[in-house]
DNA sequence: AAGATACGGGCATACGTATTCACTGGTTCA
DNA sequence: TGAACCAGTGAATACGTATGCCCGTATCTT
């Protein structure tokens, strides 16, 4: 029960120095295997375990990485888009089988997140996670990145520093939803999203929504594009804007699941049915998709390999790789809310 | 662009001795203001961080708390129940404001998390979160405590070593709920969720129900209670079970939400309506359950006091108070489930 | 006026590990 | 047969900080 061992203890147990002991331990091939038996067996009948501060001072890496959430200031619960937490679990994962310990945090886009972990060591790179307007954050990422602190984000591949942006094909995944609503029929259709760079992630959706509009010889009409961030407020406003511009429609594709959600309850109370009145699709695929009434049709992105790539990637530049990957595939899930 | 300021740097810039500035910067009042004043001047000019690891090395204390997640073994995709994610935010933000950071991770119930962070110093104290069958984690969690680590869960307030365990008020929650849907003039309230001591909140809410039944002067029928761990699934099955036996029942209390959208589902696959039929409550508050048809009355738990509890009281462990905290309440939140 | 006290700060050291360098005894090669 | 080599290991040291101990000076106390 004394205090902790350390590879002093072990290695007078062993009969053999501390370096041998961590060498033995961290795997040398410059150790003989009977003599790393011996020490592995000795370490593990007393609990022993590499004093992680030790390590990382000495070795000067922290085998850690740190996750950033970006949280809108606005949202006073601190609620994180649910596709975002969903690439929690892969993310976890994906670090643990890499041997890497997690460290989590949330931020404000506008703070100074950019320089505490840079600065005190304690991870080895960063994971940046959160929709935002991205004008606002561009500047710190530029600055990370110019002083070599390794990063990555989820966002819309093409934007941002070379190499470290993992983000879904966006465009593919809204010229699907589009051009589905267009083989329902559907003839007006309105996007519901930012069509602005401050967005990039919906702008590419809005950039396949007009290739899909434009493929099927149908005008894009600017009247049928309205702002909004993904938010379920902001999808309720954006209906009323609609209906303020005295716009007709017969389909919405929104940029979000939660933009979708937020419509599809001003539709209701509005009293426009659905899909009959308005066929609507969205885009993520969070759990709450499948409960709506009817139940939502959208694009699946793939939370687990999200996190994977993210992870893979940012391991990749630690060891001074730069692997650019292709944006993620995604898929589009047919439910009710978009027409027989 | 050299390399990384440290502590010399700064009292050699300063005219001080390094331990000085170590001092300054903690903010010990045995330094001159004046020279602290300089001292940190010249650190933030050079963006200087303390060393996170030769801090926790040298004071050996890691500045850190770990999150551990409990994940079912069986679930292949890393789903969390929604209400611990809901978690999530108040404790990173309630660990950011006492100047620690948050490592994350997911573990397998019966893993052997319980060595790695106790070893390894890599956190102060461990948060642990996660439904799943107290039985079988009861051993892990004795020995901890008795290794002294420092450890805090989200549990049935009563269970477990003393002091360690934050909960909710499952009963008076699920005596509020049974209650309700007695005043709704239901008389034959089915309860789904486990009733045996492996559950210990679930055991709890099934307590509140009982309280509420003989309050009520109505008998408690042991046909109408049916086993079920917080899964769709098991929601879904126990509705079956419920048919199966030939059980009339004009009302459900599910002891949790996910249950209970369970057997929504399978009572509308069976034809029978909600609330007419069957008048349903469940618990948690997830956010599906605003979407489910009709939206499910619920009992709410306040995920940010539980987190900020957990927290709050690893915090007062670590210090070394043993702070017991009454059960945090919950409120019931009457929706369109339970009838008019 | 002399001793006591407080203040500010330096010296030395310890935290536990990983790595460079040097050394030994044996093996191989020309 | 000497030189070059290799496997295996120990000695020494550095990583950057926090803290116990000590000392000089200025301010009180009686």
């Amino acid at each position: 029960m004394g205090r902790r061992p350390t590879s002093f203890d072990i290695a007078q147990l062993a009969g053999v120095s501390q370096p041998t002991v961590s060498r033995a331990l961290r795997g040398s091939k410059s150790v003989n295997p009977q003599t790393r038996q011996r020490i592995e067996a000795i370490a593990r009948s007393l609990h022993y375990a590499v004093d992680k501060h030790a390590s990382s001072l000495r070795s000067q890496s922290a085998n850690t990485l740190a996750l950033l959430f970006f949280e809108e200031p606005a949202e006073d619960d601190s609620t994180i888009n649910p596709f975002f937490l969903s690439m929690l679990g892969s993310i976890t994962h994906a670090c643990a089988r890499a041997g890497y310990d997690l460290l989590i945090s949330f931020q404000q886009l506008s703070g100074d997140w950019h320089v505490d972990y840079q600065d005190s060591r304690k991870a080895d790179g960063i994971i940046l996670l959160g929709y935002g307007d991205y004008e606002a954050y561009r500047a710190r990422l530029d600055h990370l990145t110019e002083q070599g602190t390794k990063v990555v984000r989820w966002g819309a591949v093409g934007t941002g520093p070379a190499g470290i942006t993992v983000g879904s094909d966006n465009r593919g995944g809204g010229e699907a939803a589009t051009a589905h609503l267009i083989a329902r029929g559907r003839r007006r259709i309105a996007f519901l999203g930012a069509a602005d760079g401050r967005y990039p992630e919906l702008e590419d959706r809005y950039r396949g929504y007009r290739d899909a509009l434009e493929a099927a010889g149908l005008m894009v009409d600017a009247a049928l594009q309205v702002d909004a961030i993904t938010t379920e407020d902001a999808g309720q406003d954006a209906v009323a804007e609609l209906a303020r511009r005295g716009a007709e429609y017969d389909a919405i594709f929104a940029a979000s699941d939660s933009i979708a959600i937020g419509a599809m309850r001003a539709l209701a109370a509005a009293g426009r049915s659905i899909p009959d009145n308005v066929a609507i699709v969205g885009f993520d695929d969070i759990a709450s998709a499948q409960l709506t009434n009817p139940p939502l049709t959208t694009v699946t992105q793939d939370a687990r390999r999200a996190g994977e790539a993210l992870v893979r990637t940012l391991l990749a530049r630690l060891r001074g790789d730069v692997s650019e990957d292709a944006p993620l595939p995604t898929r589009l899930v047919i439910r009710a809310s978009s027409g027989a």
